[in-house]
DNA sequence: GGGTCAGGTGACCATGTGGTCATTCTATCT
DNA sequence: AGATAGAATGACCACATGGTCACCTGACCC
């Protein structure tokens, strides 16, 4: 579990793994189910079948405990982007939005409470940082998305008149908006993406990405 | 204030409109400024000037304050969007579109409590009801969109080897992250939406409407 | 066995919450 | 002026919150 490297005090970092990963999980599982505002600490110490003094002595505050989750869900995500990156270089642009698209549904899979911290904090006003740290974490993203972009265009493969920014804004508007299907019954059933089949996730996401080359692709 | 027909119990009816509207609008500000969870009842009692018993006697609960100020803000939505679409009839589909579009703005422009509202129920998980209600707002905007493209399909302005449900997704998460980022800080600030001129947001709209028009319009 | 001390503990604290209700006020009618 | 009804009031309630700290425990060393 190294995504847990250097979280929480000394203290807590001297804890056995198992221990470790416990009250982590716990904590985590929380943050996800309530929200960071709803989220009680006096449920996450019942979880984690530590007492209170402890949880204080790991992590110095609630806010404190849920930043270290938060940071380590971002690096959980920006691994999952370098190796999509790593396992298409070389590839056409749409193939490797496609496989880009395809991770992110297998990454909820994998981490759904993950993801459902990430993308609470990605949208929700109920950060309880300053929104730097949010928008630090959109513009990694976007960061991201722009070098492919970039790349794709030197290799001729977009239409050069397009504003890199723009694009990266619709793409990235289109990826937010199918992977939040994906993980949320609310938003995501009346489109059938909600927990939908592979099959059924692909043709969706073929969908999306022919109707953006056509739209962005270089003709001729 | 004809949004507010029909809102509270009857003895919140009987008083004078200066009243009602300064209760209302107090807890609007709360609820958007706060969110529902974060918001206090104690603080909306003290803006509106009014004692809590009588909070309690015009709204029967936080969260049956909460919904009627959903509600209320619900109604003001398709009011814009009814206007926008009487006003629009017999136009090109991609007119109207961007005419809807810049009618958002203009919405987030008049009433950014209420937007703040509608955008942070839509998205988040913090919805205090079940997320039916929240579905039904966004069954209602999807139903909009796809009454519109059902229209341009037939004008023969759009392909018709699109599925509706599938183009209207793509456009509703584009529009959705339009107004995002033009009402959100930390969403629209890397973009240059956030605030942006007049100016420059017509010239995203044409942006996206024109990569639109690419992807989905009938070239023949 | 006695001393040491890092780490665990949970009773406790101040504060804030949504919600209630006995009382008071006030406007209208006789 | 007195009676009556209905609305306004705020002290009060039970509860939950994040956070603290004086104490206890148990492993280690001499």
């Amino acid at each position: 579990m190294d995504y847990m490297i250097d979280v929480g005090t000394q203290i807590f970092q001297k804890l056995t793994p198992v221990k470790r990963q416990k009250v982590f999980q716990s904590a985590i599982s929380e943050f996800a189910e309530q929200g960071y505002r709803k989220a009680s600490v006096n449920n996450i110490v019942r979880t984690a079948e530590i007492s209170k003094g402890s949880l204080f002595q790991y992590f110095s505050s609630k806010r404190k405990l849920f930043t270290c989750t938060v940071n380590a869900s971002a690096v959980l995500v920006k691994d999952y982007l370098k190796n999509v990156r790593n396992e298409t270089t070389g590839e056409n642009f749409f193939d490797r939005l496609e496989k880009i698209i395809l991770s992110g549904f297998r990454f909820i899979d994998k981490h759904p409470l993950m993801a459902r911290i990430y993308f609470q904090l990605l949208q929700s006003g109920e950060a309880p940082f300053g929104s730097e740290q949010v928008m630090e974490l959109r513009r990694n993203a976007e960061r991201f998305l722009g070098e492919l972009i970039l790349e794709a265009m030197s290799k001729g493969e977009l239409r050069r008149d397009l504003s890199t920014d723009k694009v990266s804004f619709i793409i990235y508007s289109l990826l937010e908006s199918l992977l939040r299907a994906y993980y949320s019954d609310f938003i995501g059933e009346s489109s059938g993406i909600y927990k939908a089949s592979p099959e059924g996730l692909t043709i969706w996401v073929r969908t999306v990405i022919d109707f953006l080359r056509d739209g962005i692709s270089n003709r001729g």
